[in-house]
DNA sequence: CATGAATGAGGATTCATTCAT
DNA sequence: AATGAATGAATCCTCATTCAT
């Protein structure tokens, strides 16, 4: 190890590389495939036919279905927290224009990768064994408390927000009518004869979800 | 069968009153199955199991495993429909007291049947497909939409509502935060350390949820 | 069950007579293929094909290839146990004569069905692991014992047998004696180009062992 | 090649020097595992990462599993030839003497190294394979017949052995009674609850063996 | 109506072996 | 000589469904 020279480092990193692509493209069928058909319903045969490589390297890599499902849990909260971090929120607004951008940025993502509304039904069918037992997700997701907590900060200091609204119970708001309208929007769509992911659905509901949110915090007059 | 007795009929009775018993008894453990594994992660043989009758038994009712879950979802809705029929709201209260008397109903309806959300979710990893074809369920679910625009409507005629909260919008609103504490539970507990079943939290939450959409069809003095 | 008739009856037990000829069949089956090839080298799906079911049949009455390997194991051992008791030595004889049709016996069982002598060596690769969890066998094993104790005690008494040799260190000769040739009869002719399974070779061993067997007993003039 | 320096000679010494060490390092390793879980049940990669090297290595130096095997068998049979052409017998004894020594050493190198039985167990249920294909094996293992032989032929010049007895069935005798208690050791411990590797048994059975092999050529007042 | 036996297609997993570097 | 990645042919096992009685 000592002696490589920078070609064969180079080596070393095209085959790295290469070996990263495989497992991303593993992962990427695998999450459409079980957000599709449940992680039961679910085929091995079907994800390793639609990836690049065998259905071997699914458990060189994985090691079982269980562990490729875990790397997928895995790859989707890790991108929706990359997504919220890149959401910056202008400073110097007021906590009414921050929380409707902070609503906002989280009704797009979900509208915009329904996979990830699906993947944690599957989850929740399955008994959150997967969060269950990663402590790298939990402490993925307390950072976005802070936020909400800081723009409930903000409105308060400002007197335009209630004092008695926890941010999680916000954030359960927020979550609920975000993630319902992906996660449940087959049913709601089948039953009722609309399409809530059509554009004009999408924007009504954007707007009536940032509208209930605010009305969360809002002060009353009773 | 043109001659029979009277006893004959007598018997023929029992033996339905039976069948139908059979019937429900094999749809309740399927429900539960099903709900706990998913559609496909459900086991025939484990259903089978847990019922006072046969696998064979399954079959001659059901036709096959997706039969069966046909019946299992008419079920569920049906009863959900019973629920909301029999929850009489005083007619004489204010649209406010109704909403909130209406949203208090559902809220307390999925807490005390998780079962019911835990099955819609399976039947949107499923994308709805036995909705899909059962236009009785579709028929069940519109009166409880009349049910709401009677109580927006009343809301307006006060001067106490909103008058451009469509009744569609907010049966999504009440559906997403009651039903999203049942089917999506597993997940915020295990990320945020709380269980939304307990005591403390369902009382917290039952209270946020009146509050939020009540806050959605008040008047804003802005 | 308390009304069947006797039609009723003999219909169960027909099906339960199939039943267990399907399962003798597969254990059959499982036995020369397991002798042959080695637990681990014997193929669940080469054993279904030689059988007269499908492969399923061996997971729905041995759960696993290892459920069958037990099955196996408690069969062929239970066979030999029945092959013991059903070998009368004349009560009447000198004891040097029992113990010669004792050993005698025992040699042309093993000639007989190698595959018992097979099997015990997989079971020792695999950690004598079928054995040490049954109880069934090792009570099925210590008659014997008392059997050769029986030999000893007339010989002793007899005055023609030694008084330090131990019912278990004669059983060891006459099992080593008796099943190695089976166990290792393969590399044993390879090496030295005999075939110790021949009549000639079959017969000269059978005295050699005798005498040998006979020779540990035996006072000696020293 | 042709024009190599005393150098490159040097290096290319120390090159086989090396690729000798890790060659017997996996056959050391392949024995363990063959061993223990036989050939079928051996895995290539578990045989790998007990080695200083990696699993290409095994095929560039032994071609396939089978190759290995090969390799296994031979090297454990040069092993105990060596021990055998080590193991002096005082030329001066009487034959008696030279038997039990012999039956001694043959005794005492098979409980020291029990893989070499648990391997011919397993070359065994392979029919002999490897040794059907080795001239060689078969030249190794003809001088302990004259060893055998030669010590019959004294002890019947000294008119204290039997005529009658050949070689290779006296080999047979002390080869069954020496190898069966490792060969099979693991079932007869299970069944009769002993275990023959403890210091005593082995102290016994050392003794029991030696007084049977000599009972064999004992002459008999009949 | 009822039951245990039977089936075939499929589904997850493994493993000896090879390849690219 | 050395290594991790890759493969395809098995291999064990499961499951919805049907059959015989």
């Amino acid at each position: 190890m000592s002696k490589s020279t920078s070609a064969e480092l180079k080596k070393e990193n095209l085959r790295d590389i290469a070996a990263e692509r495989t497992k991303q493209d593993i992962i990427q069928v695998a999450t459409e495939e079980i957000a599709t058909h449940g992680l039961t319903g679910a085929r091995v045969d079907e994800i390793a036919k639609r990836t690049s490589t065998s259905k071997a390297m699914i458990y060189y890599y994985f090691g079982s279905k269980n562990g490729l499902y875990l790397a997928v849990m895995d790859n989707i909260y890790a991108n929706i927290r990359k997504a919220e971090e890149s959401a910056h929120i202008a400073p110097d607004a007021t906590a009414s224009a921050m929380l409707r951008a902070y609503v906002e940025n989280t009704f797009d993502y979900h509208a915009e990768y329904p996979l990830f509304a699906r993947m944690i039904s599957i989850e929740n069918i399955h008994n959150a064994s997967f969060l269950k037992q990663s402590i790298k997700i939990k402490d993925m997701n307390r950072p976005l408390l802070l936020t909400i907590k800081s723009i409930l900060d903000r409105g308060i200091a400002e007197g335009t927000f209630r004092k008695d609204v926890k941010p999680l119970e916000l954030h359960y708001v927020i979550s609920a009518l975000c993630i319902f309208r992906i996660s449940n929007g087959q049913t709601f769509g089948a039953i009722f004869d609309v399409d809530l992911h059509s554009a004009p659905w999408r924007k009504r509901q954007r707007k009536l979800v940032v509208e209930a949110v605010l009305g969360v915090v809002a002060k009353r007059g009773d």
